[in-house]
DNA sequence: TTCGTGCGAAGTGTATACACTTTGGCATAC
DNA sequence: GTATGCCAAAGTGTATACACTTCGCACGAA
């Protein structure tokens, strides 16, 4: 007959089935585009260890994808802090997107449908919502997160993930460089190129995509900020 | 008087001053690239340990950053392997590469310098040489670098880091779904390519980069390999 | 007072230990 | 003869141990 399953092994080591280093990966992340965490602030990690539950492994793991992302920066034998990305390297992040934002909207508005068009439209109520309620977090989140939505409809993981990560430097940077551009700005401009998306004018949707980046670009500041405390981290 | 140094603490653990576990992603890195290692091929973690005579810490922690990077796939309680990219992931890959050198070329063109140029007919050269004397592993590394030496000679490192790892993907997937695009049209194509360079011709020159990555692209078939052993990796 | 010197605590870097999962083979039942 | 289930070996996932480095602070000399 069938034997039971050898009972009595429900330890515990096992009981992260569902990404374990991932979390913390996420959560920090998060709280980095949140803003929650200033760039230059320490991440020790047996403190870490002590906020997420696990081991110093586990959070090694993390700061070093994290790091890899261009997130936070290892000093060797001195430890993981958020990054303070130089000027130059804001310059680059910004031209890079210039150079993948235009061709994404050229190739995106020549086979867009109005299904797409809608949810643009439904996430563009959804910043107006944020920026009308002043909810900062969660309009930078919104701000940033438009441009992921335009390369995810263009159906290429590869461009989505690694805009995705250019967006979370530009959210440091903007950070660094305490940007003047207004969130209202922002907004103005995503429902211009909508708009020029919608009426499938290539022409205009490239030129309002690369005026949107040069103006958020042009209104960087150079005056970093201090650094804070680390228990603003709130997992998930 | 100045106390001598604490002596007899000279062990070994600090022994890896300089790129420990740097060391073994570029040597896997390299293998891959230089088609040493085949796709599907699984990379267990106690054996890596020992050929690069370190623990399993620093192959593990190599080994994330090599997902992150999407050379190694990694399957939860059953291990590494080289990765092994979709159709669909290809043609994203090659998709997302038409974007960035498109746009790098038609910037680049315009700011080359005279010396770039030489820098460039110098790298021809070489690719010239090892496709002469048929180096398959040589030529396959030089006609890579080629795309980016060029995103090099914009100034912008960013983007050299994101065509670096994408070219890394293209290794792959050239293997996979054997190319049948000859290295010599790989090096007439590149040589085309930096004639327009040179005489500025922005229009020729994207034309002739769009040209060359559609080419390389319609050459791939679709047979994937068998793996193959893991005693290839010779460090650096 | 001030600067240099020398501990000591805190923290990082690597290795090792141990629990769990997977996997392939072998024995057993049908 | 085929299929099923168990067991052991191998391998992964996480935690812990330990050596080393860094940094701060106290102490002492000029």
């Amino acid at each position: 007959m069938p034997r039971q399953r050898p009972a009595l092994k429900i330890v515990k080591p096992a009981a992260a089935p569902l990404g374990a280093t991932e979390r913390i990966v996420d959560s920090i992340t998060e709280a980095i585009v949140a803003r929650r965490l200033m760039p230059g602030t320490k991440l020790a990690e047996q403190k870490l260890a002590d906020v997420f539950k696990v081991s110093r492994t586990l959070v090694r793991q993390a700061l070093n994808q994290l790091s890899r992302d261009r997130l936070v920066t290892l000093e060797p034998a001195r430890g993981a802090f958020v990054a303070m990305p130089s000027v130059e390297e804001a310059h680059q992040v910004f031209e890079l997107r210039q150079m993948l934002e235009a061709a994404l909207i050229k190739r995106l508005c020549s086979r867009i449908s109005n299904r797409q068009i809608a949810e643009l439209r439904a996430h563009l109520q959804a910043e107006r919502a944020a920026v009308a309620r002043t909810d900062v977090p969660g309009r930078t989140r919104l701000l940033a997160d438009f441009h992921v939505v335009l390369a995810q409809m263009l159906g290429n993981q590869v461009l989505a993930q690694m805009l995705g990560d250019l967006l979370s430097r530009s959210s440091l940077i903007s950070l660094m460089y305490q940007s003047s551009h207004s969130a209202e700005a922002s907004l103005a401009e995503h429902v211009a190129i909508v708009d020029a998306l919608e009426q499938r004018d290539v022409r205009a949707a490239v030129r309002l995509t690369t005026a949107h980046l040069d103006h958020v670009e042009r209104h960087l500041r150079l005056a970093p900020q201090s650094p804070d405390l680390s228990h603003v981290l709130s997992p998930a």
